[in-house]
DNA sequence: ATGTCAAATTGCAACGTTGCATGCAATGTG
DNA sequence: CACATTGCATGCAACGTTGCAATTTGACAT
């Protein structure tokens, strides 16, 4: 007679045999009865799902991995862009929320460079998810592309240009670039400068785009644009710096990120221009940190725990079957105008 | 007969078997092969090692949990303090990186309440990871008692003082303070405030003790010390504005986070006290987001990234079985003195 | 040839789960 | 009363892996 006994079930783990016991039902019946098999007597499910419940039963997921294939994690590739304050945690803080009394685990894996497909391939290979979450989507991003050819559930964090639909949640970037025009408009701003570093998203064409449609309508000069395009932080402060001194100076600026905003703020401050005088600006919000310190400057706010939240659930919804139609969703931007507060 | 298909390996996925069947030995031979037995001949060895490379065989992670019970995953429970700006991007980042190549996978959770042993259980009572990692560890932190009762492998960034060792790794707080009191005399202070929030954590508690034993031995008065804790980044600014008009304005303040010298900072300056002059700062940084904002305040820097790399180091080898005698290790502080330069 | 012994390899069962094919009462039909 | 039909429940195999027990192989002595 054989004794092979390794270790995982060495303490009394309750699994389906556990409980077949308890009720004198077979294994086959309880396993049936848990996934709400339909042919089963009422009586027979009750007392399953009591004898379940009584003993704690959760199913392995081993066991079900190995048979289904089912993993019951969800991956996030986490850029590692640090423009965005607070991005990373909040992130991960929403996702959590979201997948609370769930199955799922969530799997995180930081990507290295940007849009590298090799978390990507390593998760499709090897099925080590169910579902994928990425961010920092680009218009041509090879890592949805990879995705999508393999037919392979999962949702951007930003919209692609590709001709194939794909379940995404992006932020309404157009409807922010328009925002903080027409608010520097009002403010009597005529030349405004856009703070934007990132061109690989797609974000950063959305912005540009809509920002300059927003301008012409509004009849504001955008001519500074591209002397802020990939620009380091310290870079940024430099420029912020420099522009103070130079002869065609901003008289308004819209930052894409907080980051980017405090950057160059440092360098305008530093320089003696007035903030909400000279020059007036507006930038996205994803933290509670600039606030702290500028109280009364204008921003927009992403709700980057929300994105987190809607993600999963876009996900979820796709892994479960349904089709990509209604899975594109977008967060309208929320403006906190506090310049005009005492 | 049978025909019993489910979903996993519709497609051809390289197992054991297929290795087998490549080699002509049995399915046996070859995963004894596979984990380095060393009963084989060297030829089979090289054979199976060969074959296995060829066809880029990955052992399938369910099947591996199945029968041995490890999982392969790490997981990090993510506390939501946001005092520490990018902290959860760095050390995930930092985690990962130690990560690389290896088998292990991070699952990261987040945690709701404070110490809330919610996830230590889950993860405990089903197995689900192989060790943990925790963080904002607290002087009697019940995360750590339950691993501890439980036997089971974790490090803690933080210490405790419970009388049973663990492993950890932790910043030297009790460096940095004393750094941070003797740069203060150096510039002539003689009444310092220690701007500190959470008293929940180890950390908290190593801070204000060294604190209080260097002020001492440098003549330093620290009496505004409690006005500060378990304030909220709001609050704390406007406990800079009521400080700059206050009788007993200290002349010198050490931040233990960048979310409070932010906060604090922004209070002093609107009340137009001059920093570097009237009052001289100290902070504790773990991003680059302040120094690109006032680029001249001196700093102790946190290295997060290099915490999530040691971090997973002594996990791991406590997961190997390492005693618990080594995984004990402090990071030293890295003095970023600028206030002196041009 | 036969037996002994060590070296090298293999068969088998089991980890927990699921889904098909089958079993078995009880009921309905000719 | 034989026979199909239905309603419920169960046996069995398989997912990929590992560790033990058992078997085969080859070398060597008798």
């Amino acid at each position: 007679m054989h004794k092979n006994r390794p270790g995982p079930s060495a303490k009394g783990r309750v699994t389906l045999k556990t409980i077949a016991e308890a009720t004198g039902l077979s294994l086959s019946t309880v396993s049936l009865s848990l996934r709400g098999g339909t042919t089963l007597k009422q009586e027979t499910r009750d007392k399953v799902a009591a004898a379940a419940k009584a003993l704690g039963y959760v199913p392995d997921r081993a066991g079900v991995r190995l048979r289904t294939g089912k993993t019951n994690v969800l991956a996030l590739v986490l850029d590692g862009a640090e423009d965005s304050i607070d991005f990373a945690r909040q992130m991960i803080q929403g996702i959590g929320q979201a997948l609370q009394g769930t199955p799922y685990h969530l799997n995180v894996t930081p990507e290295f460079d940007r849009h590298s497909t090799d978390t990507i391939r390593y998760i499709l290979e090897n099925r080590t998810a169910d579902g994928v979450i990425i961010t920092h989507t680009g218009p041509r991003d090879p890592r949805v592309q990879m995705m999508v050819d393999a037919d392979f559930p999962f949702v951007s964090h930003g919209r692609t240009e590709f001709f194939t639909p794909h379940p995404y949640h992006d932020f309404h970037a157009e409807a922010f670039a328009t925002l903080a025009v027409e608010r520097l408009a009002g403010k009597g701003c005529h030349r405004v400068l856009l703070v934007i570093g990132d061109d690989s998203t797609t974000n950063y064409h959305n912005i540009v785009t809509a920002f300059h449609k927003a301008a012409a309508r509004n009849g504001i000069e955008t001519t500074l644009l591209e002397r802020t395009v990939g620009l380091t932080p310290a870079e940024m402060r430099a420029k912020g710096i420099e522009l103070s001194r130079s002869a065609d100076r901003p008289d308004g600026v819209i930052c894409d990120s907080e980051m980017r905003a405090l950057a160059l703020l440092g360098g305008l401050m530093e320089a003696g221009v007035g903030i909400g005088e000279d020059v007036h600006l507006v930038y996205k919000q994803t933290s509670g940190i600039l606030p702290t310190m500028f109280p009364r400057l204008d921003s927009v706010r992403e709700d980057i725990v929300g994105a987190g939240v809607e993600l999963t659930r876009l996900l979820r919804l796709r892994i479960d079957g349904a089709p990509v139609g209604g899975l594109q969703t977008l967060a309208e931007p929320q403006p906190q105008w506090r310049s005009n507060e005492p």
